[in-house]
DNA sequence: GACGTTACACATTTTACATCA
DNA sequence: CTTGATGTAAAATGTGTAACG
């Protein structure tokens, strides 16, 4: 299921192996009519397709990690090279780390805040209760 | 045990777009 | 409206390391 273009989506590989032919023909000068995110990943480098990320979103959720069958799996399902998927993969644990150590601190300072609110009662209230006693 | 290989974490670079003056 | 500066997120690269045969 789920048929892209392979014809474009391919071409998005190459690894960099070498900087081959660029040369595209859609040289900038006012060729690039397209402006669409999604359409002119031909014959250059990056940027995933929006439906290629839902799915690999969604692959995500299911499972954090990917052996490497999955991984071969879904690169021919969504039209990319298996070192793709896997450096997405990559990637994407990376920024759900660095969001959840965020949420981490949130919670940690939240708490902190808390007990900080709480010291300075108790604070009032002994400095009080001194003045009482004096 | 020293070797190649593989897969990953992590840091860093490179690129595509967005925004704004 | 175009253009360049700047910022940001994502794709890719590079490095170090652990696991495995």
């Amino acid at each position: 299921m789920v048929n892209f273009d392979q014809g474009q989506v391919q071409k998005a590989k190459k690894r960099s192996f070498f900087p081959q032919l660029d040369k595209e023909d859609n040289s900038s000068t006012g060729g690039d009519d397209n402006y669409d995110v999604c359409f002119h990943q031909t014959e250059k480098k990056r940027r995933l397709l929006p439906k290629q990320v839902e799915f690999l979103e969604k692959s995500f959720e299911v499972e954090n990690k990917l052996e490497p069958e999955r991984k071969v799996q879904l690169a021919k399902e969504i039209g990319l090279q298996p070192r793709q998927v896997a450096i997405w993969f990559q990637n994407r644990r990376a920024r759900y780390k660095t969001k959840q150590l965020e949420k981490d601190y949130d919670v940690l300072k939240a708490s902190f805040d808390k007990l900080n609110t709480q010291y300075d009662c108790l604070f009032k209230e002994n400095e009080s209760l001194r003045n009482e006693v004096l």
